[in-house]
DNA sequence: TTGTAGGCGTTATCAG
DNA sequence: CTGATAACGCCTACAA
């Protein structure tokens, strides 16, 4: 069995009270006596029990994590990589909440509670899912990824999903295209909707006309992609490069294309939005807008942890620039 | 703030004794206050704080995992997926134990003890990582994943890696191939030696000579498939097929092809392992030794349940079977 | 059927 | 500087 602080007092031949000084470094402690019982801890091999601490402090040590069911994002990996870096020196574990379940009488508020996290990461929800609001309104630190949810204590972490699309429109425009169409994502999504936008204004930006046939309503799959290819193929005055909310809806268009007996880019250009490796393996390799996920991560548990930290700080909110990354689906409009 | 055990009690009348046992459905107790206290329950949002229950029951309803620093798998989604459809209905939480550090002093043991939780699944890590073998030697409940770790308390779950290798040989042969090399992965790991005498297997069950010169030690990477085919092309009498022991390994194969003017599968016919979202996007796509990393999530945490809930049963093992994907990347001998 | 009281491992408050 | 002792929120004999 593991030791607990009475059998180190026991062995050490002190207090408990006095263990507890020396475990968490009290002043008014002679320098013999702390000696002493670090020795003794140190053989016996002690650890505090950090649950037991938490009833008495009120504090868990462990920020918690929901994710939605079944979600399987080629990127949540980097994002977690992400997390692990800022929690590293932090002294929190995180806690995965696995048993969000879709009734209405779940509550995140509750498992939260009942669990005594400090504050929680959330990722892949949408706004109204569930009582996510109950969420947002109460004291509990929550930090959202990619949804724009601010409360009390709730925040949020996203690319710049707007920039990202404007910086794929100029690009296309500086190596000559005009006629540029686009594939929306999941506009039932934040990043659906700001990527939509993003393609707006990247049109006005370089005062290009917007023309509601150049747009393809999709989900970010490769489905949509190839459905997407084959509306802007059969139009009259075909686009000449094609925007994609996604990677995957960028794979897709690719292979639309090659079915059609086209090229990519050499009749049409193509770029994507993600990087996620299959986009360098693709034939041709994708052309994109890669969003640093690793640095998502990251800032989603040190926003958590400022929150946490400093009692009444305002709700913070960290937008993460993107970057174009150019490969081969791309070429100048002879 | 939360109402606590002792509010309910209050408020509905009775004593906190009482509530506990409506809250644990013990026997013994009128239908009249059963019901009573129930509906203060659900009025007053109360969930039973599971730390503190943990505290005095000596359990605490979450499992731990430990994952190797920094490790950015692509599976590593689908694992979470299948671990996560075993924990729904569990009433575990999964805890991400991401303090690892790798000096001498860190105890995964400790770790674990310090936070109550009742099992971990460990993933990512060498047999003689830190001091993994304390842990294996414990009492604690631990499942490995792709290393075959055991003790009183220990098992692990795997791919059938030796067979997936055999698959992949059998196949090339009965497509007329008999020049058949292999790409390694990493020999310091599990998975990468037990490929490899899957490999030597397969040549021995179809009663085929083994050839050092048709290995190539390689370490997973698509950078040791560029290397091994360099290798292999230098040879007088060229292999016809590559088994890899990775699809990022295939991938390089692939590329050093293209790059050599040779084609797949013209000239080489290439299987991989693993069937990495990548592998449908190659050109030509790739055949593959499909791993089933759901089943494999999922069985962890199964494993895991098993041995907390069966007080003695012995270590569980379990190997998942794995499958050929037939794609384009290999052809019949002409 | 219900309530009382002791304890889980730790920290915090006061005396000494 | 050190040591009793009362919390923290809950469960569980045992008593009533």
């Amino acid at each position: 069995m593991a030791p607990n602080i009475r059998d180190i007092a026991r062995m050490a031949g002190v207090s408990v009270a006095t263990v507890s000084k020396v475990i968490n470094n009290y002043p008014h402690i002679s320098p013999k006596t702390k000696e002493k019982v670090m020795t003794v801890i140190k053989d016996a091999q002690f650890m505090p029990n950090s649950v037991a601490r938490g009833l008495v402090k009120g504090r868990s040590m462990t920020l918690g994590m929901f994710l939605t069911t079944g979600l399987v994002h080629p990127f949540f990996v980097h994002i977690l990589a992400g997390m692990e870096d800022s929690l590293k020196e932090s002294g929190f574990d995180l806690l995965y909440l696995s048993q969000v379940n879709w009734n209405p009488d779940y509550s995140f508020v509750r498992h939260c509670m009942s669990r005594n996290v400090e504050g929680v990461v959330v990722f892949g929800f949408q706004r109204f899912d569930l009582n996510l609001d109950e969420l947002v309104q109460s004291e509990i630190p929550a930090i959202f990824i990619d949804l724009d949810m601010l409360g009390k204590k709730a925040g949020y972490v996203t690319s710049d999903n707007v920039d990202g699309i404007r910086k794929s429109v100029r690009y296309l425009k500086e190596i000559g295209h005009t006629r540029i169409a686009f594939l929306t994502g999941g506009l039932e999504s934040y990043v659906g909707k700001l990527r939509f936008e993003g393609y707006k204004q990247g049109l006005a930006d370089l005062g290009l006309p917007y023309l509601s046939e150049y747009v393809y309503i999709g989900d970010f799959s490769r489905e949509s992609g190839i459905e997407a290819t084959q509306k802007f193929l059969s139009l009259d005055n075909r686009p000449t490069a094609i925007v994609c909310s996604s990677d995957m809806g960028a794979v897709g268009v690719i292979e639309a294309m090659k079915e059609a007996g086209l090229s990519v880019p050499g009749d049409m250009s193509v770029i994507g939005f993600d990087d996620i490796d299959i986009a360098t393996h693709t034939v041709p390799s994708l052309t994109t807008i890669r969003q640093d996920t690793f640095g998502i991560g990251q800032n989603s548990i040190r926003l958590l942890l400022e929150i946490i930290n400093n009692a009444n700080c305002p709700p913070p909110t960290m937008i993460v620039p993107t970057e174009l990354v150019v490969r081969d689906s791309c070429a100048p409009l002879a």
